[in-house]
DNA sequence: CTTGTGTCCTGTAGGC
DNA sequence: TGCCTACAGGACACAA
């Protein structure tokens, strides 16, 4: 869909949405370029181009990118990319947080250093709990706020702490540095499974379903959820008589079942 | 270094 | 209906 495109237009129609460099030099060093290759690094999405340029996306809260045929632009459009072969890349954002970037490959810029300091995937091998162990040790702060830390467990966000918690049965404001060597190794267990469910299932499309997959597309995820945005509902694990509980940690909710996450 | 808080931005849901 | 507040998939700057 991609792959082998090259950018003939850019057109920012919102100018905060570019991270770097300024939108008049994103637009002239993209134009021409060729999509070479298409890569994903945490919650950031990669289109590698020749000359050694990376076109970086992160999506935040509310974007998606989509690639159709010339016509009407989506609502809220922020970026418009015009590619060969007449097709059209959308970076579609209503809350605006997201971003886009142009990187030389081999020198990033400094607005994207929390992309270099990420951690192992937690997919890959290197994610296990001595990593997790290692990461937690010491540390007094909500288990759950050091998992959104995406330098410790890159890629999780809100939703799959929650389930990840849940699956390893440790609560959420769990000190991180209190976990037993058990307790670590079931958390990274957890993390990992419930990534890999994740990716399977094409994301999480809740609420309003603003998030879109690329294509714009709904991911089906949110029917595997176990205790996130559950908030009154019968606690899923067989035989516990619990209720999912909503609190807030660190300004940002989080889901749990007080009866089987110590 | 660690930790907690506020901010960026827009839209929706719910209370009154 | 309209106005107000709370909240939402995230990350970062900043203060203590």
């Amino acid at each position: 869909m991609l792959v082998g495109r090259r950018i003939r237009s850019v057109a920012v129609q919102r100018p905060d949405i570019v991270g770097c460099p300024e939108p008049e030099e994103f637009s002239r060093r993209a134009t021409g370029r060729k999509v070479e290759n298409l890569g994903r690094r945490g919650k950031y999405l990669l289109l590698h181009l020749d000359r050694n340029l990376d076109m970086v996306f992160h999506m935040r809260l509310s974007g998606h990118i989509q690639v159709r045929e010339p016509g009407e632009p989506p609502p809220y459009e922020r970026v418009r990319i015009g590619l060969s072969g007449k097709r059209v890349l959308s970076f579609v954002e209503p809350r605006a947080l997201g971003r886009v970037w142009l990187a030389d490959r081999t020198d990033y810029p400094d607005a994207l250093r929390g992309m270099q300091r990420m951690g192992p995937e937690p997919t890959s091998p290197e994610f296990n709990s001595r990593w997790l162990g290692s990461r937690l040790a010491g540390r007094k702060a909500p288990v759950k706020n050091l998992l959104l830390d995406q330098r410790i467990c890159c890629g999780a966000g809100n939703i799959y702490t929650d389930e990840a918690l849940f699956r390893a049965g440790v609560g959420p404001t769990r000190p991180g540095g209190s976990l037993t060597r058990a307790e670590v190794a079931n958390l990274a267990r957890s993390m990992k499974h419930v990534i890999r469910a994740a990716i399977r299932h094409c994301g999480t499309t809740l609420g309003d379903g603003r998030y879109r997959r690329p294509g714009t597309q709904a991911g089906s995820n949110q029917k595997y959820l176990k205790v996130h945005a559950r908030e009154g509902a019968d606690c899923p694990r067989p035989g516990c008589t619990g209720t999912v509980h909503r609190i807030r940690i660190g300004n940002r909710s989080s889901y749990f079942c007080p009866q089987c996450q110590a």
